[in-house]
DNA sequence: CTGTTAGCGCCTTCAC
DNA sequence: GTGAAGGCGCTAACAG
């Protein structure tokens, strides 16, 4: 059989009570009372059962943390630095808390899904990274349901998702129409007048914001907006919808991608068609992942603090940083000018 | 107050147990009634509280995947495969199972932690993928580890990470060492004669497996070995190794890395050191990553299944897919031969 | 500081 | 096919 509390217990000779109070340290124990205790626990490998201890006191360890793509280093570096402040292993943080990463695949079904079973698990808190899907019915089912998250008392951190009203959640949105607005405005400064665009998935609020700010930074410079291709985040999307657009407008002198996943794509494509980067078309990103000042040429794009964000997210979830003011915070971006842009040749 | 299973017994005029039998779905119950039970629930937006579930049944639904590092797509790229095996929302594995993944780092610790969290919450399955640390006083511990998860009904699979004897794991093992050495053998076919090596780092299976297939390789061609520098599995890793490996022989030809990222790193020191690739230097990973494609020069490397290594892995946990015979099942690499290598320049 | 006493919410025999 | 009852292992008041 499996040991209990009431094993370790007996063989402490103390009451099951004083052992669930040595373990959760959240009670004063005498010294050698504990140390009794303890040495029981390590003689009989004594494991917590979580359920039971969950039931009880109504409330668990476990801390959610929803992804679009867990393939995408995009989320995966959110993701790890979260859980690195959640505490768990490694995160002296506390207690161990048992920091899980949930993979939606971007569906909204999936999300809606996980964070059912998240609330079933009775979850201490949720961080939930990357942008959103815009369909006001799932917009709606998300809302609801954070509110009962929240009101079951999860707390709820967005991470490089937009703020959702009255949830109660905390909000730690990306600048991502600024970035686009700066990333475009560099391209126009640097003499494109044709650029190409390359979006993300259709109604998601990253792909929405980071083209209204290239929008934006047109339609303050009198430039016509060139043509968009549609696509999810990833390099064959960006690979095809670059060839896409340079059928629709082969004098283009510039793409801009989506992210740098899909740019990187974009690159291969352009260079198959015998074009050279930046000297017949430039090529920007957006995030600065890791391999995007490897590549050659390095990525032109927008940094975002995935890391930082990260970090701030799994504190304010665990309570251990205070709140933004209005429960929102935008976090900015920043232009990296590299080698993958340059002047259009004349 | 929360919502029980009793309130919603109440509401649809049956007992606890019956709600209890249509949930789970595992007894015989009258379609009326059941109809009735479901639209209660739906009413009374009734969540299961699993820590008391799981306490009664004494099994959780939960299932944990255990990676080494979460920004890197290699166990990305394996988890979302295992994840979209074990059901969870979107996979029509039939129960909704919460498939969660836990980053230790790469760190002994962190996984035996994980593992203790994962055993503490009953976790159905737990699949580790990757590499282990080969210190003896670790994989002592973990195989004790291991084999009381298994005690407690918890099924093992190991995903890219060789067997854990008398533990009942189920171990899906890639063949680093026959990749390692045909790569290396490719090089040698080209006429390099110098071949400087990356590893990653030290007492990790990975690492040891790939090296030895190097070696195996050189050997077996009567070529004397190159220099070898360790590190970490990331490209500043790969970029700080190569300068190092310049310093040491600066007449070297080629160089295998430990893995595709690895790789890049050590692709940006050569070019900045004013060395070409592959008309200077020959450059190999290991993995193919999606981005090796992509970057210029393409990556010659050892591509490993990794989403079939996972699905497969997922499956195994569900008991979906039958055990392999001895309970291991070696998983061959591809050489994929790619523009970053070449015949030396005379 | 420590023991006693009730449940937490659900599943699961066992009867009917 | 359905209800009744006991207990899963732990925590949280209360006493002492």
């Amino acid at each position: 059989m499996t040991v209990t509390l009431a094993d370790v217990a007996a063989r402490a000779q103390v009451s099951p009570a004083t052992v669930s109070r040595v373990l959760n340290g959240n009670y004063p124990v005498a010294a050698t009372t504990r140390e009794r205790v303890l040495r029981a626990v390590d003689e009989l490998d004594y494991v917590l059962n979580g359920p039971a201890s969950a039931l009880a006191a109504a409330t668990s360890d476990l801390v959610g943390i929803l992804v679009n793509d867990i393939a995408d280093p995009f989320f995966g570096i959110m993701a790890g630095a979260v859980q690195s402040e959640i505490g768990g292993p490694g995160g002296r943080a506390g207690g161990e808390r048992l920091a899980v990463v949930c993979n939606t695949g971007g569906s909204p079904e999936r999300e809606l899904t996980y964070l059912t079973l998240l609330q079933r698990q009775r979850a201490a808190a949720v961080v939930i990274t990357g942008g959103a899907v815009e369909d006001p019915v799932h917009a709606e089912a998300m809302a609801g349901k954070l509110r009962r998250l929240a009101e079951a008392g999860t707390r709820i951190v967005l991470c490089g998702r937009p703020p959702v009203p009255d949830t109660g959640a905390i909000a730690l949105a990306f600048d991502n129409r600024g970035g686009g607005q700066r990333l475009t405005e560099h391209l126009l400064d640097l003499g494109h007048r044709r650029i190409g665009y390359i979006a993300g998935p259709e109604e998601r609020t990253t792909t929405r914001h980071r083209l209204e700010g290239h929008r934006d930074a047109l339609k303050a410079a009198g430039v016509d907006e060139g043509e968009t291709v549609h696509g999810p985040y990833d390099r064959r999307s960006g690979y095809e919808a670059a060839r896409e657009l340079l059928r629709r407008d082969p004098d283009l002198t510039a793409i801009v991608a989506a992210n740098d996943t899909v740019a990187l794509g974009a690159c291969a494509a352009l260079r198959e068609a015998g074009l050279r980067i930046p000297e017949d078309v430039s090529v920007a990103g957006f995030d600065d992942l890791p391999f995007s000042v490897d590549v050659v040429p390095a990525l032109t794009t927008v940094r975002l603090p995935l890391h930082d964000a990260g970090v701030r997210a799994g504190r304010i979830a665990m309570g251990r940083e205070p709140e933004p003011p209005g429960q929102t915070s935008v976090i900015a971006g920043e232009l990296m000018v590299r080698g993958s842009t340059a002047r259009p040749r004349k």
